[in-house]
DNA sequence: AAGAGGCCCTGATAGC
DNA sequence: TGCTATCAGGGCCTCT
């Protein structure tokens, strides 16, 4: 699930229920998640206080104590759900919340006083990891780009990267180590709107079409936060607050139906990159 | 060395 | 109803 805009919205609601709070149990239902949790996270964590929840890219990170850290990456479903300890269930932690707690998947439970956060994952792409140190933290990264709201995000340093690549830029956005933050959603969504074929390969990228996709990747990514990030997919019997960006796409899972471009009367295709789904304006996003 | 593709996993849905 | 196939928001690893 989540790229940029909503982990953000997790982390913003996140931070109001755990920030100042001790961890006082932590219980691991299920260790195998993308990577096996190490054997002894809960002696590490166990009864650190949460100072803050901030986000890099797609990934949470809580700072434990003065410098300890706890990265959690939600793959491709993971969720966290906000429960109180009279198992009422709170609705607006979960990103994409459901009116109950889903009855599988609770893999991993941090206990407060008085109420609990749980990490779901169905398929298990997500996975959370511990550092002992920022400088182990800042280092876990060194490899990632720059998430898009960061200064090194700009039109030097982008140009710079797609100086001879051939690979297309859409292949470009998703690779985490250019940019990190975007996943196949926005990557669709934001070469819409700065017109960009995404099969164009980097090299041929000019300097107008960088100034746009920068300037594009901010409103879009903006405007998803601004609408609570996107649920594509529901729960059953929810009822509880989810994002509506995906009543805002452009393009995205838009396949048929009309370019919501005004000037433009073409009909949105579904290609595949890469194996992935990526939707397109032929029109008004020229080769 | 860059780039393409396989794979990890469960669940929802479509088609027969 | 119950099979099978396909697809899903990610990213690491391997092969060429």
């Amino acid at each position: 699930m989540p790229e940029l805009p909503e982990v953000e919205i997790v982390k913003q609601s996140l931070i109001k229920s755990v920030q100042f709070k001790k961890i006082t149990d932590v219980i691991i239902k299920n260790r195998n998640l993308r990577f096996k949790i190490e054997r002894n996270l809960k002696k590490k964590i166990i009864n650190k206080i949460i100072n803050d929840v901030s986000r890099k890219s797609k990934y949470l990170i809580l700072k434990l104590g003065k410098n300890e850290f706890l990265v959690i990456h939600f793959g491709m479903s993971g969720t966290l759900h906000n429960v109180k300890n009279n198992n009422k269930f709170k609705t607006n932690l979960s990103f994409y919340s459901s009116k109950n707690l889903p009855l599988k998947h609770n893999h991993i439970f941090f206990l407060f006083k008085g109420f609990k956060v749980i990490y779901n994952d169905p398929r298990r792409f997500g996975f959370i990891k511990y550092f002992n140190s920022h400088k182990k933290l800042v280092y876990y990264f060194k490899n990632y780009g720059p998430d898009p709201f960061q200064k090194k995000f700009n039109k030097k340093y982008i140009k710079g990267h797609l100086k001879n690549k051939k690979k297309n830029i859409k292949n470009l956005l998703l690779d985490q180590k250019f940019i990190s933050g975007i996943g196949n959603i926005y990557a669709s969504e934001i070469l819409f709107y700065a017109k960009i074929n995404p099969l164009k390969e980097g090299k041929d990228i000019n300097n107008s079409e960088i100034v746009e996709f920068i300037k594009k990747t901010k409103f879009v990514l903006n405007k998803a936060i601004k609408n609570g990030g996107s649920s594509i997919r529901d729960f059953k019997n929810t009822k509880g607050k989810k994002g509506s960006y995906q009543d805002n796409f452009a393009v995205y899972d838009r396949e048929n139906k009309k370019c919501k471009s005004k000037t433009c009367n073409s009909k949105i295709i579904k290609i595949n990159i890469s194996n992935r789904s990526t939707f397109v304006c032929n029109y008004c996003q020229k080769k």
